[in-house]
DNA sequence: TGTGGCAAGGGTGAAAACACCCTAAAAGAT
DNA sequence: ATCTTTTAGGGTGTTTTCACCCTTGCCACA
């Protein structure tokens, strides 16, 4: 019987190496290779035909480009793979855009190992997979608030990221070349988006969803 | 010939389950057992002398009882335990206080596994393993600024997580029950001690500094 | 028994930040 | 081709924030 073939997507060494080895444990899959980033696995795909996995784990987190990026492209490009997210990420919004990126499922990394295998095993052959766990998350957080998750414009992030700096209104509306007044609307127009009072609410929130890396 | 135990702590289930494999692999190390916070692992210590390993492999944000504190414990406690830091945080600060808590080294968690063999190896016979990548963070923080991790007081500390709100000085005066005026003592003391010049400095040190989550 | 350090707080003025309301041009839609 | 929405920007006024400098009272310490 042929095994499955798994192609893990991860940055941290140690860790990607850990999970092969236990993916490489289970009956029905075995690893195909490992990249260190979404650009890798993308040159790998691209160089030859025998490279393109059944499955790829893919995390979230990494340098050069990001699993959503990576899962999107994979989604376009090469739909019959199924992309499986295994993160430490919980929050609500990074889940979904992984689901909406395409991904067929979404492991929590505090997950046990005989759930990652039962995971891919739906995976291949049910074609999803969501665990309780993700599925409990996604649930409170439609129930919450049905918050989409409100699309800024470009300007808008633009401004969000130096209003994370130091700089004075006026001297982003240097950077920017814009006037202070511009700058003075997408100010109050981010305070209602966002509904914040002041800057700080505004940095919080840039940093919260990381639009703004300290 | 006896092999050295190992403990694994580590929240995620799936990591520690893996790198357990990983450590099992090699010639001179078996696991003992894994726990998902230092809570388990000083329960666990406490219960039986059986229970008390080589080394201990450490992970640093988990839940209940995090990785400095549990290694301060250990240290205390069970002095000829050797503990290996095992971490994605490649932050000085945080290295720094897991080295001074009595950790024998620090592994960032993006290493191959034949260097965490190595390093386990050195540990138990030399007593210490530093990696050049964690030598290198150090060296470069000493160089670039010899900053000690500059301890504010009290109230400053619960100024600056106030201040990462969105209420006015006025109105966090109020929540202390001081006078606005002293609140503006606290903002320009920190001003300089954090080399900031306004209040989003302050929350953004205060969120990288891990001072307040957002 | 000073004295030095420090926490708490007062005063004033200038500079940002915030609120609200109002155009003109450009871009999209029908 | 006209209507609507979006984007950039102007005006004015109030509130907050920031800078700088000064006083008082407490506690420790030599």
């Amino acid at each position: 019987m042929k095994k499955y073939s798994v192609v893990i997507v991860e940055d941290h060494t140690l860790l990607s190496q850990a999970i092969a080895g236990i993916v490489n444990q289970f009956e029905k899959f075995e690893v195909l290779y490992l990249c260190k980033n979404g650009q890798v696995l993308v040159d790998k795909f691209s160089a030859s035909e025998e490279n393109i996995p059944d499955i790829v784990l893919m995390d979230i987190n990494m340098p050069i480009m990001n699993g959503i990026e990576t899962t999107d492209w994979i989604f376009k490009n090469y739909p019959l793979v199924n992309v499986l997210a295994l993160s430490v990420e919980d929050d609500e919004n990074t889940i979904l855009k992984m689901l909406r990126a395409g991904a067929k499922g979404y492991l929590l990394k505090d997950t046990e190992k005989s759930i990652l295998e039962h995971a891919l095993l739906e995976v291949t052959e049910v074609g999803f997979y969501h665990s309780k766990n993700v599925s409990n998350i996604l649930v409170k957080s439609l129930n919450g608030e049905a918050k989409e998750p409100l699309q800024l414009k470009k300007n808008e992030l633009i401004f969000l990221k130096l209003a994370c700096t130091e700089l004075t209104y006026k001297a982003i509306a240097d950077q920017m070349c814009l006037s202070p007044k511009t700058i003075d609307g997408y100010r109050d127009a981010l305070f209602t988006k966002l509904n914040v009072k002041n800057r700080v609410g505004l940095a919080v929130y840039a940093i919260k969803n990381k639009i703004y890396t300290p």
